[in-house]
DNA sequence: CTGTTAGCGCTTTCAA
DNA sequence: TTGAAAGCGCTAACAG
């Protein structure tokens, strides 16, 4: 088949003129719109297969301003959140006959324009961003909003009249979280994966520190720790190797905690293993709590208690909201959704001796 | 800034038009070909912001006949190997000023042809494939490569003459591993994450065996062990529940094994869990490695033995590969490589007592 | 049922 | 340094 390789690609007009018919009618046979008699039909499929033509989409879409394809901007892959995400999208999507694009910005507004504007400029018909707030990305996308273009963000703060949004509930996650440990009769409970600092945009954090405020359980900024140094060539979210340095500098304090919630499973099983290797046991001497419930939960030493959030349904919800804005641009409301997140208790947790 | 909604995006007509030029002169200023006097350029450039112009990608693509983008098929994003992947496939293309759209195809062929076409439907300049090997997406995957656009392939089987490849030697990652619980005296060892129908496709499997042949010790394909029933609805890769799975099945057979070999590190950490819970320390009762070096196998308790797969190298290759593809299209052998897997041995293997 | 016309928005080519 | 013409490959709209 090598004789293939490099002619150029047989155009509607060469099926055209194989068949002895106008472009318009290959057109319709290919595309399947308008009638046409069984008999050319025959002909024109016949001289498709021969000339193995394939319809370009490029000039498709620059004729029909659509291009049936979504975009998703998501920071990390590697994030078991964005896995989910991306196929739930994908799935609801998919059967509504739209292909998904998805690009990566790891961690830096750099790279989140840069996903954006290749987007845009591959005219997709909606946007689906689900990185992390920061400003020139913001700035960008509020451009692009504001151009027309249909877009949803996903587990993140963005207001704009014409953007939807959906994300769970992060807050009352982190409270709950929380809540339990403190209900268990824990009352120096450390915070790993963020700094205090970090509260204003982190809603875990915010939901830690909330029931904690409740119950007048005072907030020691040492049990609450996160990344160290510059966040360059690391993931955007909180890893096993900040987990693990976390709850060594938690446990290196005159008076360690008794129980820590970390802010991802990832996290926690970096902060299990330092906890051990202190000779520590897990859970009577030290309580764990992550959050997201990945697949690892159920099999670490032991069992993590965690937060589960409903990560396909908020893909499902975040393409459907697309959707809809993608079919009727102008009329719909701004759309704000906030799933519920559930505490799994497993076996890293136990009321404080 | 509402007004801007819906309006329809301003051409390169508009804007010449605004200016007073011809809109080839606008195309000079915004592509920066061609001369363009100082006072033109100002001029142009003003009327763009005003008319909040953006060129329009599809049209300049079909001119043309280039994107400048690049599309990755992946199966399981939230397989590690993925993850890596397409983070060093779109690190290298951008350094050389291509985009990368990354499409999913979780585990059927429909959906490798899917995303396929896809792509194909955008004119992408080229592909990188690292989805499992199937019948007729191979098959969609050779039309393609047949007609003229640039394809690799990574860590996965395909041959055609104008598609490289690059892979890690998993034969050998595999057999590595097993010479490894071989030396340490281990002789009934099960291998969990894959059939023994699969040794066909399978090359871990294939490294266990050949391993195993070598030090004369007898297959017994009880102890294999991998997915039961369909593959529906389950991700790609071996996962934990079918590690975990796979463990109990072996720790139920008459002569259960002394060491085990798992596929990858999740399918490990699934078959660490079974194993504790079944009261067996590891590794003083049973051995364990993994496969792949995941963030994880560093955190589990004990740190897993696992061969570490150079994720990131594999990607950086196939992206150049891919560009040389795309700028001598003609001219290139076709080239194949593989790259050594590295044995790490932490504290899950130790010799038979 | 089929064809013609007129572009989609841009850039290549040639001319001024 | 700038412009005019032509057309990338397709389809909407209308005509027959």
């Amino acid at each position: 088949m090598r004789h293939d390789i490099r002619r150029k690609p047989a155009t509607l007009s060469d099926v055209a003129a194989t068949v002895g018919v106008a472009p318009m009618t290959v057109s319709r046979v290919i595309s399947g719109n308008g009638y046409v008699s069984e008999e050319t039909r025959e002909k024109v499929l016949e001289a498709v297969k021969k000339l193995n033509y394939r319809r370009n989409g490029l000039a498709r879409s620059l004729k029909r301003q659509q291009t049936d394809t979504v975009g998703l901007v998501i920071g990390d892959i590697s994030n078991p959140f964005s896995t989910e995400l991306a196929n739930a999208v994908r799935k609801t999507l998919s059967a509504r006959g739209y292909n998904l694009f998805i690009c990566i910005s790891e961690h830096s507004a750099k790279e989140d324009i840069t996903a954006l504007e290749a987007l845009v400029d591959h005219n997709i018909d909606g946007i689906v961003v689900a990185t992390r707030s920061n400003k020139e990305g913001d700035e960008r996308l509020t451009e692009i909003a504001n151009s027309g273009v249909p877009v949803v963000v996903v587990g993140r703060d963005f207001r704009h009249e014409a953007v939807d949004s959906i994300s769970a509930d992060n807050f009352k996650g982190g409270f709950e979280a929380t809540q339990h440990l403190i209900d268990l009769g824990h009352k120096r409970i450390g915070f790993i994966g963020a700094a205090f600092e970090d509260r204003g945009r982190l809603k875990r954090l915010q939901g830690y520190i909330s029931a904690l405020g409740k119950h007048k359980i005072s907030i020691d900024e040492r049990l609450i720790t996160g990344r160290r140094g510059s966040s360059t060539d690391t993931p955007g979210y909180s890893t096993e190797a900040i987990g693990y340095e976390g709850m060594k500098r938690l446990l290196s304090l005159p008076k360690p905690p008794t129980a820590v919630f970390a802010r991802n499973d990832f996290t926690a099983v970096g902060a299990m293993s330092a906890a051990k290797e202190a000779g520590l046991a897990i859970p009577q001497d030290l309580a764990i709590v992550g959050f997201d419930d990945t697949p690892l939960a159920l099999h670490t030493t032991p069992p993590l208690t965690t937060v589960r959030q409903p990560m396909r349904v908020q893909g499902q919800i975040a393409a459907e909201m697309l959707l809809r804005r993608i079919s009727n641009k102008d009329e719909s409301e701004t759309e704000e959704r906030v799933l519920d997140c559930e505490l799994i208790i497993r076996e890293s947790t136990v009321a404080q001796r």
